[in-house]
DNA sequence: CTGAATCCATATGGATACTG
DNA sequence: CAGTATCCATATGGATTCAG
């Protein structure tokens, strides 16, 4: 660790290790549009395809189905196939989605509790550009 | 809360609350490519425009001063100009900006410990997708 | 029911050149 | 030094259609 820089988080080291590359790379998969929203809905256990997508009001089949096939891919959701027609797919957090949950629920936290802090800076800002020209 | 759904977060129900589009907003601008990194970085203290260019390896000059506009819009980031030539420009995390780094560090550490995981998971993955066809 | 495939619009982001 | 402006390639994601 370089000299008195005050560091809080004992990974922070870590992020800047080679340049933020790996943890950017695992990063951008975790954190998109849609699957922080899906590993939060699966904190209720385990769900089929079509729960999934009501509880989810605005996901479009299409980012359900590649979302959950990151999710499986890396190793944080299950799926189970029922072999059984109408066919039955369930989904489920593995222990390493669940322990996503919380840093995942943290940052969710944050960002709920300062949506009219930053929505009010967002109005503070745009009418101070709009008398700037 | 509905019935005996297991929620060990407190925030877990307001996510839900109006299917997540409120949240969303909002994550989706703090959880991009550039911004958690650009706020890690700035856990240091005040730095410069060409501080922060060379410290975030990768990030363009126009993703540099985009991610900064943002955080600056949204009150994470203050911004100080000084009267001098050439110019120089410092940024400096906010009390907001600041107490987003440790839940963004958290969702960073998770990220670092499981990439070995992950990536362990993605291999088994493409093969077992390998033999399949 | 659970997808996969296709089409298409928009967003994101890098490279480069230019400015005060 | 600290940007802005422009061009362009790729990524993201919605809508729709088709299939097992």
């Amino acid at each position: 660790m370089p000299e008195g820089v005050p560091m809080n988080f004992p990974h922070a080291c870590m992020i800047k290790g080679d340049g933020g590359r790996t943890l950017r790379r695992i990063l951008d998969q975790i954190c998109n549009k849609w699957t922080l929203l899906v590993v939060a809905t699966l904190d209720a256990g385990r769900l089929r395809f079509t729960d999934l997508h009501r509880q989810i009001p605005g996901i479009s089949q299409r980012m359900l189905t590649l979302t959950l096939r990151n999710l499986e891919r890396d190793g944080l959701v299950s799926r189970t196939v029922h072999a059984e027609v109408p066919p039955r797919v369930e989904y489920e957090l593995t222990p390493a989605g669940r322990s996503l949950l919380q840093p995942a629920l943290a940052l969710a936290g944050w960002a709920i509790e300062h949506v009219p802090q930053i929505e009010a800076s967002r109005e503070a800002y745009s009418e101070q550009r709009g008398r700037g020209h």
